[in-house]
DNA sequence: TTAAATGCAAAGGGTTTGCACCGGA
DNA sequence: TCCGGTGCAAACCCTTTGCATTTAA
């Protein structure tokens, strides 16, 4: 389990080029949200998102910043996940789909990847012939350095 | 599949004797919604349970069904997890801890038993020493029938 | 030129809170 | 009686939407 890095999914350029493709518009917004993604290693929620992009430029507005989201998660460059408060979190799509794993006591969050998961994976499929999508997996519960420290709670 | 106790998680003059005893009150609306959390297995989010006392006392509040529900998470009697779409859903704690399966194609969903998430749950305590939260563990992706039918998307 | 994208301001939905009144113990 | 609980209504937070204006292509 890595801390939380996406590696970066595409160049600036590639997704402009995508933009272009479908008749969209590369605007100066839609690159400073694209900018700020990649300035966060992921986990970041809409309204942070939004106040990222303000400290670059005041004037972002949270309609252009959730609309950019929804654009770039349907072109694929941006998923979003569940928190462990349920909220919703986005990062640039990384390399290889990872989940999410939460301490739910010192707040710590780490990337789940393909070899974390396998057991889980597996596990469903061989079971149930279930799929999981592993971008959507959220795990909570107590990290080693915790569970040395505390008893209980 | 579990060792101990009831299907339902205490009875309800168990939780009205947890109320009693910490100078706490018993109110017709407290027993509404206990009631109304009996009446749904499980994942009910807030805003449907307040629907569900509404049928059955139109002067039902919301307000007072949430203070309920942080109540009786605090004594123990109901937890919550978060839906696909990150939203809380809430309820009794049941005999054994278990986790939500959702298909994100058909909608459907199952509960993640002891026998499931025994994988996953070794997995990340081998790996990470982390100690898996298993009420709080979602999990989601394609069901088995969802992934006859359609090849994707 | 022209349709896509933006900005604004208002709506929206679910959840929470402040406060006066009600009622269980 | 007395403090905890309720109901109401308003506040809240984050997110979405409608519409006139701006702007990339």
């Amino acid at each position: 389990m890595t801390p939380s890095a996406s590696p970066i999914p595409a160049s600036i350029g590639e997704v402009r080029e995508h933009f272009r493709r479908r008749g969209m518009r590369w605007t100066s917004q839609r690159r400073l949200v694209l900018d700020a993604l990649e300035g966060s290693d992921g986990h970041v929620t809409g309204s942070e998102l939004v106040e990222r992009c303000r400290a670059v430029d005041p004037d972002t507005t949270p309609s252009t910043v959730y609309r950019t989201l929804r654009v770039l998660e349907e072109l694929g460059v941006v998923r979003h996940a569940h928190g462990p408060d349920g909220r919703e979190e986005y990062h640039l799509r990384p390399a290889a789909e990872h989940g999410h794993l939460y301490c739910d006591t010192c707040g710590a969050s780490w990337e789940i990847g393909p070899e974390d998961a396998a057991a889980t994976v597996s596990a469903f499929r061989e079971r149930h012939g279930f799929t999981v999508d592993l971008s959507h997996l959220t795990v909570v519960g107590r990290c080693a350095a915790c569970a040395r420290t505390s008893g209980n709670g």
